[in-house]
DNA sequence: CTACGCAATTTTGTATACAATAGGATGCGT
DNA sequence: ACGCATCCTATTGTATACAAAATTGCGTAG
C-alpha cells in the first residue's frame, strides 16, 4: 500500500496492539483520520485491512470497534496455526532444496545466539523466529496457504506475549527448530508436520500459562487509560 | 457492504466467473467504474475484496489483473479445504446438539430428493450442499475458521465445475453426507473429520477428471469473447 | 413516569477533483 | 540502427465535498 494508507494502517494497528485503544473502543473514521494525519479515504482502507485481520469488528450498522479477544478466540488462532503451519512444514519437507536448508540452519543459528547471549536478546529472537517461519512458508510454495496464515500470524495478542517468554521457552523453541531441521534434512513430511504442530501448541500453552498474569497487567493498563481519559 | 460497493463487487465478480473477463485481462479502475455505473471509490473497495479472495492479482506497481488459476492452484484450494473443513467437521461433532443434527438430516434429505428427481435438480443440489456445509461450519463455532474458509469456498472455478457433476457424483455426495451424519450422531470427531476430508478430496478428483474437457470449453468461450471484441 | 416517534446531529458511503507516480513514446546522441 | 534520456499520458492514490443513513435526545402523549 502507499504512503498515507500504510501510515494509517500502521498507526491504528500499533495503537490497538499497544492497548492505547482498548477492546470495545469505538473507532470513528474522522477521529482516526485526524490521529493519523491523513484523510478519511486511506483510513477506510486501513480499517478494511484491520477488519480482515479481525483486529477490529464492524457492527451490522457499519460502526467499528476494537475487537475483543476471549481466551477461546486465542485458542482458536493457535489451533488453526498449528494445523496450517504443520501443513506448511509438511509441504516444505517435500520441496526443500539444500540451499534453503542451509539458510534455515543459519537462521536458527542466529536464534541460538540471541538466546544464549546474556541477557537473552528477545528482539533478535523474535526477528529470527519470524524469518524462520516465513522461509518455511515460502518453501511450502502455496499462495493460498501463505494468504491464510498471513491473516493468523499478524495477531496482537501473540506479539504482546512473546516478550514475556522466559529463558527456558526461548531455548525450547530453538531446540524444536533444530528438530524441524532434522526432519527437513531427511525430507520427512510427517515428521516435520508433527514437530511444527507441537511447536505451535506448546507456544499456546506457554501463552495460556502466562495469561492470568497478563490479564492483571492488562487491567492495570486499562485503568491507567481510563484515568487519563477522565483528566 | 452498501449499495454501490456491493454492486461493483457483484458485477466484477460475475464478469470474472462467467469468463467475460479472462485471466490476465487488465482492470482499470475508471473502466470498471463505468461498467458498474458507480464511481471509482466503491470500485476500489470491491477490488480490495476481490484481491483478498485472490480472484484478482495486483502487480508491485499497483496495476490489477484477473488472476490466473493453474491446476496446482486449484489443487491447493481443495487441499486446504479438505484440511479446514475436516477440522470444522471434527469440531462440529464435539459440539452438535440434537436439534442441529435433525436440521442437518432434513437438509441432506432435500439434497437426496434433488438428486433422485429426474432429471437431477443440480441447482437445488448445490443450494442444499451449500446449506449443509454452512451449517456444519456454524456448528464448529470458530469465527476464525469461518473466516478462513470463506476465502476458499467463494471460488469461481469450483462453481463453474459443479454444474458438470454427473448423476453418480451427486449420489456419492449425498451418500457421504449420510456417513457424516452417522459420525455426528455418534459424536465421533475423528470419524467426522475423515469423512469430510475424503468428501472434499473426492470432489477434487472429480474436478480434475473433468478438467481437460473444461479447458477445451474455456478455450472456446475465450475465443468467442475475443471475436466479440474485434467486432 | 414511561414509551413512542420525530427531528437534529453525528457518522458512514459515494462522487469528484486534484496530486503523485508509473509507462510509454519520441527524439537525440552515439 | 540501437540505446538512453526526457517529456507526455494514463492510471492510481489522496483529499474534500456532498448524500444517505443511523443514533441520540427531546418532546409529547398515553
Amino acid at each position: 500500500m502507499s504512503r498515507a494508507s500504510e501510515k494509517a494502517y500502521d498507526t491504528i494497528r500499533e495503537m490497538i496492539i499497544s492497548g492505547e485503544l482498548a477492546p470495545g473502543d469505538s473507532l470513528g473514521e474522522e477521529a482516526l483520520a485526524e490521529l493519523c494525519q491523513v484523510s478519511r479515504t486511506p483510513v477506510r482502507e486501513a480499517l478494511r485491512r484491520l477488519e480482515a485481520e479481525m483486529l477490529i469488528h464492524r457492527t451490522d450498522t457499519k460502526r467499528t470497534y476494537v475487537a475483543d479477544w476471549s481466551l477461546d478466540d486465542i485458542a482458536d488462532v493457535f489451533e488453526l496455526r498449528a494445523m496450517l503451519e504443520g501443513h506448511a512444514a509438511s509441504r516444505a519437507a517435500e520441496r526443500i532444496d539444500d540451499e534453503t536448508l542451509s539458510d534455515l540452519r543459519a537462521c536458527n543459528a542466529r536464534i541460538g545466539a540471541a538466546v544464549q547471549s546474556s541477557p537473552p536478546d528477545t528482539e533478535r529472537f523474535l526477528e529470527g523466529n519470524r524469518d524462520f517461519h516465513a522461509l518455511i512458508l515460502e518453501t511450502a510454495a502455496s499462495r493460498r496457504l501463505t494468504g491464510l496464515l498471513g491473516a493468523l500470524i499478524e495477531q496482537p495478542v501473540i506479539w504482546r506475549t512473546a516478550h514475556h517468554y522466559g529463558m527456558d521457552e526461548l531455548r525450547r523453541s530453538h531446540q524444536e527448530h533444530e528438530e524441524l531441521l532434522a526432519a527437513f534434512a531427511r525430507r520427512d513430511p510427517a515428521w516435520a508436520q508433527s514437530i511444527m504442530a507441537g511447536h505451535i501448541r506448546r507456544a499456546f500453552h506457554a501463552y495460556a500459562d502466562a495469561h492470568r498474569g497478563l490479564v492483571a497487567i492488562d487491567g492495570a493498563r486499562r485503568n491507567r487509560a481510563k484515568r487519563a481519559k477522565k483528566a
